[in-house]
Parts: C-alpha cells; structure tokens; sequence
DNA sequence: TAGAGCCTGGACAACGTTGTCAGATGCGGG
DNA sequence: CCCGCATCTGACAACGTTGTCCAGGCTCTA
C-alpha cells in the first residue's frame, strides 16, 4: 500500500479538505520549500527548468496557496472591510460597488456586511472584521458612538466614515451635502409659489435626517415663511408611518402643498400617498429614484451620487493605507437638483 | 527607558501596527499563554478571578484575537464568498442581502465582489476567494465553464450556483423557472388578445436569457403563431441596442402589438420607448420593479424572488457544510405574474 | 588554474493561534 | 499525615507561509 493519506495519524490537523501544501509541491518537485513559494509569487531566481518543474507540480496536486498563511506571515491582508444598512437599498448597491471598484485596483477584496441600522450589529461587524484584520474599514454608521474602534484605529485600521460622521471619535468622513441639498429642493419649492411646504423624514438622530431637516427650516426661514409643527415629520421609513404622516398633513387645518420627501424609502410612500390626492400637490424628493423621469409627473428630485461617494471614500481609505499621514477631514460632496415636472406643480390650494 | 517599542530590532516581523498578541495579555496578566486563549474563547477550566486578571490585560491593552492566526490553526474560516454580476443591479441587493442574513445566522462572514459579467474575472475572484480559504462559494456564473473549480470542490468546498446552471461540472444551482415564467408572460399577452408579440433579452449564450426565449417561442407555439425573426432581438442590454431592437420591432412591415421584456435593464428603455408611441402597446417584464405599480399603465411583470433565491443558495451551502453528503441539484424557484396594467391592454393595430 | 564574485536553491525561524498533554495545586478520605 | 483524585494551568508543537541567510556551483578574470 504505497499511498497512505496524509497526516492521517497527526493529533489535531487541520483539514482543509486535505489541500497539498507548498512542501508536498516541493517534495513531488524534488526542490526546497523556498523555491516553491519563489515561484508562486514570481520572485526572481528560479532557472527557466526549475519553475517548469515546480508548475507542474502544482498543477498536478491543484494546490493553491493559503492566503490565511501569507497574511499571518506579511501582516497585511489586502482586504476591506464595509459595513452598511442594508445592502437591498438602492442606494447603497452602487456605493458598494464603486468601492469594490478601487480596493480591486489596489489588488484588495471587499467584505461586507449589513448592520440592519441597529448599532450593536454595527459594533459587532465592524469588530469581526478587525479580528480578521482588515486592513481597512468604510464604514456606513448606525450608531452615533464609534469610541469603540479607537484601539483599532490605532492599531492601524484605516477608516473612513460614510453617509454620516462619526460619533466620539476624529475620522475621515465623506458626505453627501444634505443641510444644502434639502436647502435647494425647499427653496425649488418656495420659487414655484408654495408656502406651505411639509417635510417628511427619517429617524432624527440619523444624521442625514436632522441635517435635511435643517435645510428645510433653513430654506423657509430664508423665504420668511413661519413654520407650522404640523408640517414636519421625522420617523421610522416604513410605509405605515410615512403613510400617516403624509395624510395628516394634506389634511390639517392649513394643509401644505408641496411636500419635500427626505429620502428614498419616505418617496415611495409619499409618491403613492400623492396619487390619491384629488388635488395636484407638489414633490420634491432627497435621492435619485430609477424610473422617476416616467411617472406623471416626473419626480423632481435632489440627487447624490452614491458612486463618488463610495469612489471618494475608498480613494481616502486607500490614502490612509499608503501611508500619508493624513488629519482626519470631512469631505462633502454636491447634490443635483433634478426637475423633472413633481416639484414645478403650482400651488393648489 | 523602560517603554521600548516591542519587537523593534527582529528582522522581519509584521506589522499589524503592533497589536497585542495573546503572548502579551498572558504576560500582563501573569498568566500562560493557554489560559488566555481559554478565556477569549470560553472555554471552560479558568477560575474566575483568574479570568478576571486576563480580562482586565485585554481591555488595558486593547488585544483582539487575530483570526487569521486562528483560521490557520483550525482550518475553518468561518465565511462564505459571493460572486455576481454587479451589486449596482437592483436585482442582487436583496440576494446578496439574504445571502448574507443565512450566512450570520451560521456566525460566517460574507466576502463578495462583481465579476462585472466577465468570465475572467469571475474565475479570478472565485480563485482568490479559494485562496482565503472560504468555506463555500455562492457564484452568479458570468462565464459558461467552471472546470476551473474542480479542484477547490475536491478539496472541500462547498459551491453553490446561482440564477445560471454551471458549465462543465456537476453542481447544486438555484435558479428561477425561467422558461415557466416567460411562457406565462407571453401566453399572458397572447389570452389579451396579442399576436404579434416581440422578445427583446439578453445576450443569448446568457443562460436565463435563453430560457426566457424559449418560454416565449413555447408560448408562441401552444398558441399556434408562427414567429417572424423580426420579433425577436436578443444582445446586450445598454439603452441604445435596446432602444434600436424596440423601434425595429414597433415599425416593420408586421409591426408587434405588445413586448415581452426578457429583464429588468431591458425594461427600463422600453418603458421609455414604448411612453413615446402614438398607439398604446402592452407590455410584459420579467423581473419586477420598484415602482412598477406607479407607472402609466402599471407595469405587468413576472416577478422572481431575488430574496428567496439567495435564502435557498445560502442553507443549501450550509447544508453541504454541515457535511449532509448531496448530489448536486437543481432547484428551481416559481416565478409570479404580477397583473398592473401595461400586461392587459389590448392589441392596438 | 586559482580566486573573486554572482547566481540559484534550501534550511530554518517566525508570524499568532489552538490542541495535546503533563505538571501543579488543593482537597478529602483512609 | 499521606495518598489519590479532581481541577486548573502552562509548555510545546503545529498550522502553511515568507524573510533571512548561507552553501554550493558556476562564470569570468588575472
């Protein structure tokens, strides 16, 4: 019986389904350990007849080298780490992917995981991903306190913040230009004659919402327009509550006519509330919707570029990564205000 | 000077922006190497005030365990890679999302990235996820030969196909009834009333769009029309192939009465083709879409359960980890037909 | 032809963790 | 008072790779 599996006998193995490892490529090669892994990683110094020789038996095992091994070894895992909401948002797709784009430039993989907006899952993913040690993390909040990646940081991690700044802690954070954006899509409204103009949005201790928020006061209190408590609604995005709140406001004592949608989740909601409508009210919406140029009417929206965003922090990460030593900075990109027909309506009154 | 830096003279020790090992929280806590790995895994034998004493070196010295080390020594690494086509397509949010939800609940990690529908790079991620030593793969196959995994199945890994069959070997795959659902589609238009129907699809060596060419030549078939070529057109699916195949189709000499979309880029351009017609042309996509229901007519689709594909991708490949011995399968997932509109109107000559 | 220098290849240790196993400690019973 | 047993602790090797360093063989020059 000339073939015995291999570390049949040893006490506590790993398994790995029985993968061969550089030392069997070795031994059927008849060469040293070193030679193997030089012509692995096509490091110079190997005869034209040795590397044949070692390439073959590597294709003959189907051995592929133990990534676990080599980042023990170099102490560098060329993987990132992202953490977001929720990976089924539209939003955060294109995000996702535009920084897969760059850490696949710079020769790294993407882990990701979603926190479902609940911070302890956010603490969670974000520590399992240092405990693998990623060289880096992108990091979508969903808590407001973030002390708890200081020792990281300091380790070592790259991190930049997304979407919302961090809590507690001095990091790079890339956003979108939310107070400013909602400024603009209110003040849309305002210039096509509305006064009265309701704002739906998210939770208020998200940081997008009390900045959109903001703008929105902002923007009425730059027209001079007196705002009526009734006309704001901050909350969960689920379409019950959105629902409510909407329905409310048409229908109060002095009911708004145009409403000012504080993201995506809120729009589709606020869209179909609308069309139940007898009268025309008008909509401007925060975020981009697919197919909003052809509904009736088109949806006016004020637009981030989830791309650039993704894109400017990975660009950042990467930074960090080679090492510039570099101040943590905040760094806010443009909105677009898109008319599209919804935020152009007159007031119906 | 009693504070040097640790390891600063060794010749080639990694970095890790010198994080603590365990080495050093036993020699905190006065304790030996062992107990401290007992106590960051629970494992039971440490009195508690020892445990205690090593809990406090771990928090004074900010030490998390380096999982690469520990993958290395216990050869599981506790995550799954997801290969697709591109996270910025609405349709893999969710799949990847629940994916990844399986994925948590077995305490696995999810690592995925784009192929960007190139056989290339989708073989290369595939490889490089083997290399990290994933427990299991999950793969939306861009290209049509996955010879190139026989060895990494061999030697263990659970692979799981998705939305398309694999190509040259033998393994479980999940996919949506795609000839089912086309078939319903179509037979959909052709009980309104419809005979010249037109295809327009993906490229044909695309699995899914095949399929869906053949459920609409089935249908075709059952209804007893002959199908002109002209009908049909299956290529790439950026607007201005689409856009040309529609128009084509919409002004021959036998001019089609209604669509069938065979996906949801597809869709999308001829929404806003046939929104420029005079005569009203119905419409059926496979795949659904966020609003569909808000457009003019509502969209009719033929729905897939994005989320449910990956759910059943994902405890399958748990399955087979849990070392349950499968012959590869092939599930298929039912689709839905969604009625809204654009599905009923009648042929308009 | 001898010596210097270069090039290739291999032995060895180290990365940080966990499994094994044996040693230490404390306690109760004979 | 001592032995045996149970409980807790630690030394050590191993996981698969890469960096260092040295040995041996070769070429080229004097």
């Amino acid at each position: 019986m000339p073939e015995t599996p291999r570390r049949a006998d040893r006490p506590s193995a790993p398994r790995y389904g029985n993968r061969p490892t550089m030392k069997d490529v070795a031994a059927r090669a008849g060469v040293g350990l070193k030679t193997v892994s030089r012509v692995v990683n096509g490091e110079p110094g190997v005869t034209p007849e040795t590397e044949r020789r070692v390439q073959e038996a590597i294709d003959a095992l189907g051995f592929r080298r133990n990534d676990s091994a080599r980042v023990l070894r170099k102490g560098r895992t060329a993987s990132v780490g992202l953490v977001l909401e929720d990976l089924a948002d539209p939003f955060y797709g294109p995000l996702s992917r535009a920084v897969e784009e760059v850490a696949r430039a710079h020769g790294a993989l993407l882990i990701n995981g979603s926190s479902a907006e609940d911070p302890d899952r956010e603490q969670e993913l974000a520590l399992a991903l240092c405990a693998r040690r990623v060289d880096g993390l992108v990091i979508i909040p969903a808590g407001d306190d973030h002390r708890y990646l200081e020792p990281e940081i300091k380790a070592g991690v790259a991190t930049v913040f997304v979407d919302r700044p961090a809590g507690g802690i001095d990091a790079d954070c890339v956003l979108s230009d939310n107070f400013g954006g909602a400024r603009q899509g209110v003040a849309h409204l305002v210039a096509h004659g509305h006064r009265r103009i309701g704002f739906i949005g998210d939770m208020p201790r998200i940081h997008t919402a009390s900045e959109r928020l903001r703008g929105y006061r902002t923007a009425m209190e730059d027209a001079g327009i007196p705002v009526e408590d009734a006309w704001m609604s901050l909350g969960a995005t689920d379409p019950a509550r959105v629902r409510r709140a909407a329905e409310e406001m048409l229908s109060g004592p002095s009911p708004v006519t145009a409403v000012f949608s504080g993201n995506n989740r809120v729009t589709v909601t606020v869209i179909r509330v609308l069309a139940e409508q007898s009268r025309r009210v008008a909509l401007v919406a925060f975020d981009d919707l697919e197919l909003a140029d052809l509904l009736q009417p088109g949806v006016t929206v004020v637009a981030q570029d989830a791309a650039a965003i993704g894109r400017t922090a990975a660009d950042r990460l990467f930074r960090q990564l080679d090492g510039a030593l570099l101040l943590p900075e905040r760094i806010e990109l443009p909105t677009r205000l898109i008319a599209r027909g919804s935020g152009e309506l007159p007031p119906a009154d």
